[in-house]
RNA sequence: GGCGCUAUCGUCUAGGGGACUAGGACGGGGCCCUCUCAAGGCCCAAACACGGGUUCGAAUCCCGUUAGCGCUACCA
């Protein structure tokens, strides 16, 4: 059997929403385990709604994802004359007609149907024009639509995740396949398209799935081999509702943004409705490759929940050489407005990355150790300057002061230790009230890297300038309660 | 309404008739470690939707019910 070819083909009306980036993912992770090829094909054929920019911004959101394809991208726009062919080829077997059913008497017949407690399905009248008939009407001029003629039997296909899927032709209603403007409606220009890029597997979402026996009984018109048929789960809000823009950050750019990582995001989507089997989380690229398959997808839709994306992101970053990290901290920085000095940032993104869970927070900590003046006195800080009273001040300056004589080539991670030991016993102090006074003084918060390499990251000049203008300002703060 | 899909902890899932006292992960709670936090270690709470079958035996197979979701356009 020759490798499978797979296609992911998104509408450029939008951005890269999660749910394509993921249908995307499991077809590139098909196409590799496979030795197949992945085809991206832009279905532009909405006019009103597709943009350009919407095309490079799926394409960078996939390219970011780490999703190389290896044939396109294609503009379905550009194919319009073979759906043409397609749908009038058909016409000329008798397997599709000729429709002169206007919008407005559709409209009619519906609502019609609908008062009369009747579903709406298209009686085919038009199937019963003579050929003379229909001559005569385009000569005159009149629009015409061309429908697919449905016949009666069983439409039924090997679903690669569902099993066995069937539908009734006596189900579907005769459906239009060329607009009266001669371009192709979607199932028309997927099934014309598919056959023409030779596709063998189609993975997308399982919304598709009642398209599904419109395009096998248009593959079979055709005089082709349907394709296997993958169906993947939906991805769901935190309501169980289709997950959209009210549940916030849908577009896989919105993520990269808030600083998750591509490695992290694409572990994270390929886990949602798709599993190894056992225990595995965090998967490495190649290993989800040669993992890969489609009986591992999971039936169920399933619930998109961020908090374990940023735990996700967090052992990501936590396991990512500082190096690697440099460029995205960088750009954060840039973006609001700090400059690095020259600093050689790997030192300070060591010393924050295991506790943070996004670039972002990297970032903001990395910046308060380059300048510990930004640092913002959060709740835990103001109370336990409330709660040491006085002390929190003295122990500063009893701090400083020991300090000081490392400042000149001693200013390690060690020696501070030392010193900050030494200090706390000769001044019968817990080595905690020695310590989280400077903690505060220079992050503004009670958490943080221990206190020693954080005075050894931020330096001597800052650190100690830092400890004696929190202590000065904080002098005059009243006793406890 | 019609057609279709789905159903294991709050969430992601393991599970393919006996290995199930239903396992792991996120999140939550507790303890240990400890200058704080994170990490790590240990522990706790937390699920087979319901009802019928089949079988010696059912989370697992079948049927039904219920619920959720999807589709039902000259959108994709």
């Amino acid at each position: 059997m020759s490798p499978p070819r797979v296609r992911f083909a998104p509408s450029p009306t939008g951005y890269l929403h999660v749910g394509g980036a993921r249908t995307a993912l499991f077809n590139w992770l098909f196409a590799r385990h496979t030795g197949g090829t992945l085809v991206l094909r832009i279905e532009d054929t909405d006019r009103e709604r597709s943009t350009e920019a919407h095309t490079r911004v799926i394409l960078e959101g996939l390219s970011w994802l780490g999703i190389q394809w290896d044939e396109g991208p294609f503009f379905q726009g550009e194919y319009g004359r073979q759906h043409k062919a397609d749908a009038e080829r058909l016409v000329a077997e008798g397997k599709a007609y000729r429709c002169f059913c206007t919008r407005d008497e559709l409209e009619a017949q519906r609502r019609e149907a609908e008062s009369a407690g009747r579903v709406f399905r298209y009686d085919g009248r038009c199937s019963l024009l003579t050929a003379e008939e229909v001559e005569r009407r385009r000569a005159a001029g009149d629009a015409s639509t061309i429908r697919f003629r449905v016949t009666d039997d069983e439409i039924a296909w090997e679903d690669a995740v569902h099993g066995r899927i069937s539908f009734q032709g006596r189900d579907l209603d005769d459906f239009v396949i060329l607009r009266s403007d001669d371009s192709a409606i979607y199932n028309m220009a997927v099934v014309s398209d598919d056959i023409a890029m030779d596709i063998t597997h189609v993975l997308r979402g399982d919304d598709h799935i009642s398209n599904t026996p419109k395009q096998i009984a248009l593959y079979r018109a055709l005089g082709h081999q349907p394709p296997v048929f993958a169906h993947v789960p939906m991805i769901l809000g935190p309501d169980g509702k289709k997950l959209s823009k009210r549940h916030g950050a849908t577009a896989v750019g919105d993520y990269q943004d808030q600083g998750i990582l591509a490695p992290a995001m694409r572990n994270f989507l390929a886990l949602l409705g798709w599993s190894p089997g056992g225990d595995r989380e965090i998967i490495p690229e190649d290993e989800m490759i040669r993992l890969f398959t489609l009986e591992g997808i999971q039936k169920k839709a399933a619930v998109f929940d961020g908090s374990k994306l940023e735990w996700m992101n967090g052992e990501y970053l936590s396991a990512l050489p500082a190096d690697q990290l440099v460029g995205p901290v960088r750009r954060r920085l840039e973006q609001i407005g700090v400059s690095d000095n020259g600093r050689d940032l790997r030192p300070l993104i060591d010393s924050v990355k295991a506790r943070s869970r996004t670039i972002l927070q990297v970032a903001e900590r990395v910046a308060v150790r380059l300048d510990p003046s930004r640092s913002e006195l959060d709740e835990k800080g103001q109370a336990l300057i409330r709660k040491m009273g006085p002390a929190f001040a003295s122990n500063l300056l009893l701090a400083a002061d020991a300090l000081e004589p490392l400042r000149n080539g001693a200013w390690t991670a060690d020696r501070l230790l030392a010193c900050l030991k030494d200090l706390a016993e000769s001044n019968g102090l817990k080595l905690g009230d020695a310590m989280q006074p400077i903690r505060v003084a220079l992050t503004g918060s009670t958490v943080s890297e221990p206190v020693n390499e954080l005075l050894a990251v931020v330096g001597p000049e800052r650190s100690l300038a830092r400890i004696r203008d929190v202590a000065r300002r904080t002098a005059g703060e009243p006793p406890a309660a």
